[in-house]
DNA sequence: GAAGGACGTTGATCTAACGCAAGTGTTTTT
DNA sequence: AAAAACACTTGCGTTAGATCAACGTCCTTC
């Protein structure tokens, strides 16, 4: 299901990130070639080693990008939701998907050729700016991913996820799980079996889990967990 | 050490992929703010968590990129050498440095700040298309090495490594290791300890470490370990 | 409201990798 | 040439997390 997108739309589009800092003609020039999509739930986007010919912004849903090795074994590269950009990396290499994108629920994505995004370009410098903004950010958080994965404990990597979710500075707060606990886990690099272990370890840090509802009775604790060393946590009495 | 780029030396960095691709007035335009900086083993090249006002490239040596936790920890996120591009995600981000940057050896970097790139972006937008090529690559080496974390073991990510120095597409081969094994081990998500004894598994595997060489003596059969299930190889009588 | 299935938890067991400490070998310094 | 500094290895104990299998719980569908 595809279709292109009508000037009406442009305006409400125009508080997503990559769009934001265009102008409107660069805007529009860039929506020209785009077509709107939806996918439902576990319906796959683009597919890993397939020729990269477009890359995609999240209108609605979510989105996971992850690489799968020949043998099954699956890592995720990606979550992605409203606003955000996801796959224009491969916008440039001219080669390849590195990974799979599949919807994870119900979405709707914008779809931006390459070819097209080359054109606006040139159009259109700006854009191009735009894009590096958008490429870096995600080099950043792949960085960050990378950090967790070597100094954190899967312990420690839920309660960062938990903590990103809420936007409490301190105190107690309750949030929404906001896609299915097998996604969660791979996210954060681990299995569903280890998360819903760390999510009891987290129990003594004041952390109450019920479906998909999460309620944090103090932020500041869960932020000091965080920021220990991994040694620390593995020798403490606490788990 | 800090000197800026003679015209005649110009022509030599044209052999740099990111500069490749310019025209010789972009090539020019993009050097005029740069500055060649000799840093010597050990030196600092920029902070995690400065203000990130300027990218790199290595024109000698070898360069580690690294993140560090305050309570010591320390995640290798990247090591480059010769021609590669680092920290030009930092470069688009208007902020700071999401890791450090560390001579590992003698080493000689192009510095080319971030006020200097816009303004070469500005006047000839092929650069920004360069960067974006470049920036992308790295995006695709993180996702590759977070698959890599996930989904091999470490004598796996030890002999994909050994297999990414040969060039060889068989039979047997005679590496050196470009660097030392404290370093290796950290680009591979491991401990010195493990990456020893990453080491001693793949003798059987055919391969001999002394000192920093390392014979492969079946470069096919060491690429079908890297290939196969880690389930596979963590049940396989072979170490 | 019973049946079936997806999703999640729990238990038991196993192992890759870590931490520490002691050892060996190699390189640099004096 | 001896000593000191460094780089790497090895042994041993510990553990975070994986695997496999059973079980519970919600949520759909007829």
């Amino acid at each position: 299901m595809s279709t292109t997108i009508v000037s009406s739309e442009v305006e409400k589009l125009a508080e997503i990130p990559l769009l934001k800092r265009l102008s409107t003609e660069a805007r529009e020039q860039l929506l020209r070639g785009a077509t709107k999509k939806s996918v439902s739930r576990g319906e796959m986007i683009f597919f890993q080693d397939d020729k990269a010919d477009a890359f995609f912004i999240v209108l609605e849903g979510w989105v996971k990008v992850f690489r799968a090795t020949s043998s099954g074994d699956e890592a995720v590269v990606g979550v992605f939701t409203r606003g955000q950009t996801f796959a224009e990396g491969a916008a440039f290499t001219n080669s390849n998907y590195p990974a799979s994108g599949e919807a994870v629920t119900d979405s709707v994505v914008l779809c931006i050729p390459v070819a097209h995004l080359a054109k606006s370009i040139a159009a259109d410098p700006n854009i191009a700016l735009a894009m590096m903004s958008s490429l870096s950010m995600h080099l950043h958080q792949l960085v960050l991913q990378i950090e967790g994965l070597k100094t954190h404990t899967g312990a420690q990597r839920v309660a960062e996820f938990l903590l990103n979710l809420s936007s409490e500075p301190a105190g107690s707060c309750t949030l929404v799980l906001p896609y299915d606990k097998a996604l969660i886990a791979g996210r954060l690099g681990m299995k569903p079996e280890s998360l819903s272990r760390a999510f009891q370890k987290l129990k003594s840090y004041g952390v109450e889990v019920k479906q998909n509802r999460a309620i944090i009775s103090n932020v500041q604790a869960l932020r000091t967990l965080v920021e220990q060393e991994r040694t620390v946590v593995m020798h403490s009495s606490h788990g």
